[in-house]
DNA sequence: GGGCGGCGATACCGCAGCGGTATCACCGTA
DNA sequence: TACGGTGATACCGCTGCGGTATCGCCGCCC
């Protein structure tokens, strides 16, 4: 199944081999079994490399999630093994306030054990939840989505744009996204994919918040933000609401079915907090 | 990992042993082994049997949510190669008002795909799904639990009685449950639980639907369903409504993160028929 | 109290199956 | 036509899993 993905993943036994560790034949030889036990094709062989089947893609997908699923598994147990505490994950510069309304909530709350805070660089709470290394992770929809996880909404808020002070657009009192979308000498940022990978374009990558109030301040780039994040900003960037972007709401998030009376305790806490 | 979790669930490595096929051996050490690699005691060994430690609850819930993973991946990647279609799981004799006007809906939209109906006993469209045996099931909130996958309301209703037409509180014309909860004489049917067992109790054990309105023709138990399945009643069955039934949500689930185009359709014909 | 039965752990063995090296078959390109 | 690069095949060696036999421990019952 690792095989598997990996060469779905590389499109070429040689490299998913090199990756896994392996030489090439044992590898085509896995997969090739693999076939046999579907029953299936995933892979169409061409001459010169590989493509996948529907079936592949599919397998694609569902094999990355049960990979997911039995490392989250192994990380889940071996957390349960050692002291009692809960893990939480939040992007580091944001929620701030949320944040401490709900820790507050919770150490209030009957029996609280410690809370480990684990501040992620930009998307990294998401994974870090479903990879089972956080108990719960505060997550921002809709740049995370909340498939596949319980989850329990928290605050919804706008969004605004973060400019360059000097911006012609700064001293606006609304925008709209078609006028951010393409503005001549300050390309949009970009954020990493799921994966941790970066889409093409001419904007700098993002890895977490204080770096991008900087490239704003320096001109290099614009951000379109919630509407919280002004608390911590920085003087020489200037704020103005934007009408249609999409609103975004804060969510605690965490695996389903879990059985924790630690985690629930939390739930709690967030649930009276914010009135669900 | 599937030896671990046939040992959780009986408690014994012997009976665990015959389950799997194996002698018990082999599994003593390869639960050791799994105990070596996490760093973590996962059973407390006592001469006379065993039980499981706060990690070992732990993974056997983690464990058996991998295993499905992995099962509803094969189970997904088959169905993906053979031919296209829809299958869509709902338990027999509910819901059947609903259904038509998903499917119509679904049928009256841009390139439907045939969709293959699959009628259940109670509880097992929610097992079907998570096992990957099928697309998408109708599922009754809250007696299945969306817990881990995508879903999307369809329709709230309350709950009513269902009683033998000579029962005392046949002829009210609302009951509550307290008054329903110890009926002299009239034993509460049991429903099976998720993993296909039924808790003990004195009342029969519900495998559908048409079973249940029989037995409460006979004056062996009585029910609380949806209001809408008053629809199929048997005339010698009396009806009731219940003030302090939970309200019971029908939703379409689905597994979270599909990337099926047929799919998609499906939903947006939910979404599309029910207002959402 | 001693023998017995049932539990999981340990010792040892045999072989299936996985991964390695060498090589092939195919195809596009120079 | 020769070459480089792809995945598939042939064959081999060894690791590691599962099997049988046995142990050590504990509770039970005559």
């Amino acid at each position: 199944m690792r095989y598997f993905v990996a060469v779905a993943e590389e499109l070429h036994f040689g490299r998913a081999a090199r990756r896994l560790g392996m030489a090439q034949p044992p590898l085509s030889r896995a997969i090739a079994q693999l076939e046999r036990r579907l029953g299936t094709v995933l892979l169409e062989r061409d001459s010169r490399g590989v493509a996948l089947t529907d079936a592949g893609q599919v397998l694609l997908h569902e094999g990355r999630t049960a990979l997911a699923a039995v490392a989250a598994a192994e990380a889940r147990t071996r957390r349960a093994g050692r002291p009692p505490g809960l893990v939480l994950a939040s992007k580091a510069g944001a929620s701030t306030d949320l944040l401490a309304v709900l820790l507050d909530a919770y150490a209030a709350g009957p029996d609280p054990v410690p809370v480990d805070l684990r501040l992620c660089r930009v998307g990294e709470q998401e994974r870090l939840l479903r990879a089972g290394e956080v108990d719960a992770a505060l997550l921002h929809v809709p740049f995370n989505s909340t498939a596949g996880l319980d989850s329990e909404e928290l605050h919804t808020e706008g969004q605004v744009a973060l400019l360059p002070a000097g911006h012609p657009l700064a001293a606006r009192s609304t925008v709209r996204m078609a006028e951010l979308a393409e503005l001549p000498g300050l390309p949009a940022p970009r954020f990493p994919r799921h994966d941790g990978s970066f889409p093409e374009g001419a904007g700098p990558e993002i890895h977490d918040h204080s770096q991008l109030g900087q490239l704003v301040a320096l001109g290099r780039t614009f951000a379109v933000l919630p509407d919280s994040s002004r608390s911590q900003l920085r003087p020489d960037v200037a704020v103005v609401p934007v009408l249609d972007a999409p609103p975004v709401t804060s969510v605690l998030a965490w695996a389903p079915g879990s059985t924790s009376r630690a985690l629930a305790g939390l739930v709690r806490a967030a649930i009276g907090a914010f009135g669900g």
